[in-house]
DNA sequence: ACTGACATGTAACTTGTTACATGATTCG
DNA sequence: CGAATCATGTAACAAGTTACATGTCAGT
């Protein structure tokens, strides 16, 4: 059985956490969100596989038919054996970025308004991410610690992002100019 | 007919220079590595599927079976109306940074050690960007111009990361400190 | 002759998205 | 009692990866 990073995303949630299917899917859409991306359609089958493996084991039915998993001893074995392995290379894909390298194809004042956009997309996701980490506590657990450090890595990453479109859209010529 | 990312890159890149399968490749390895990759197992239909819907013409055949293809009017028309177009947000897949929100589960001085590993990939990286664009002249064309505006955003990501990497590794206790 | 780069393609599989489908519980 | 949220699942499809498969041409 080879888990995939999905698997290994929801095995490292339920390491620390016991929690239901429909709770694993609000992490990716919140704690996560900066980190990795994952639809409920993904999640519900990918548990099933874990658990057949017996790296996770369901612990408690709840209300409405939900069910909590938590990690088994050689799910959190599988978990330390995938971090002490060296990552490959990403592979990259940004469509935003792609389109800026075809930008020479409209007229300066569009791809003006497109890197101004991209700053201001940019300056909204570092403005949603600080007010995420403005609640984290100072006191916070290990997991919550390391969750702060790696969202950091998404506040780093935004705002180099925003200044790196201004840079851009500076350095473009535009009828709109008015300074 | 809807068109895929990957065929609006093909489409893009036709749209400046009559470019074979193989060149194409090429260019998702080179000039569009910090953007976009493909492999020619993907471009190869790609490019029969964008021929059928007219956005792309085989202009001459080459030695070794080789095809060069270059966008009609209506690929470049439908390049500009993806252009156009409001990016969607970026579903954000990290698997090097997910293994960062793990890190708690490892001892710290591995974790530690992941992290001055990471500093040292992006600085890598960065080495290699930097290096691509020093070789772009000063005096380039409108496309090479937004291939350099594009990689500088590939190179100031990864200046971040390397930044945040150290300061990541600098909060982490390490039993290997030296200072 | 051999090696490496050039050159194109297909098949099987994995991963991820979108849409479909259903039902329970809570709050106003 | 109606809407929103909670909660789980499946099916059809799109996108991407890995492996397979084949053949050409240039340089040594």
């Amino acid at each position: 059985m080879t888990i995939s990073t999905l698997g290994h995303a929801l095995l490292g949630l339920l390491a620390a956490d016991e929690l239901t299917g429909y709770e694993l899917t609000q992490h990716f859409d919140r704690s996560l969100a900066h980190v990795w991306s994952a639809s409920h359609s993904q999640i519900y089958p990918e548990l099933a596989k874990l658990q057949a493996a017996g790296l996770i084991r369901h612990t408690e039915s709840g209300p409405r038919g939900s069910k909590r998993y938590s990690a088994t001893d050689e799910g959190r074995a599988e978990v330390r054996r995938w971090l002490a392995q060296p990552p490959q290379p990403e592979t990259i894909r940004s469509e935003r970025l792609l389109r800026v390298f075809f930008l020479w194809m409209l007229a300066p004042d569009d791809a003006h308004a497109y890197l101004r956009a991209e700053a201001a997309r940019h300056r909204e996701q570092l403005a949603n991410y600080d007010a995420i980490a403005a609640h984290i506590p100072a006191d916070a657990d290990a997991a919550t610690c390391w969750s702060r450090i790696s969202l950091e890595a998404g506040i780093r990453h935004e705002r180099a992002m925003a200044e790196w479109a201004d840079w851009a859209a500076e350095s473009v010529p535009s009828g709109n100019v008015r300074a």
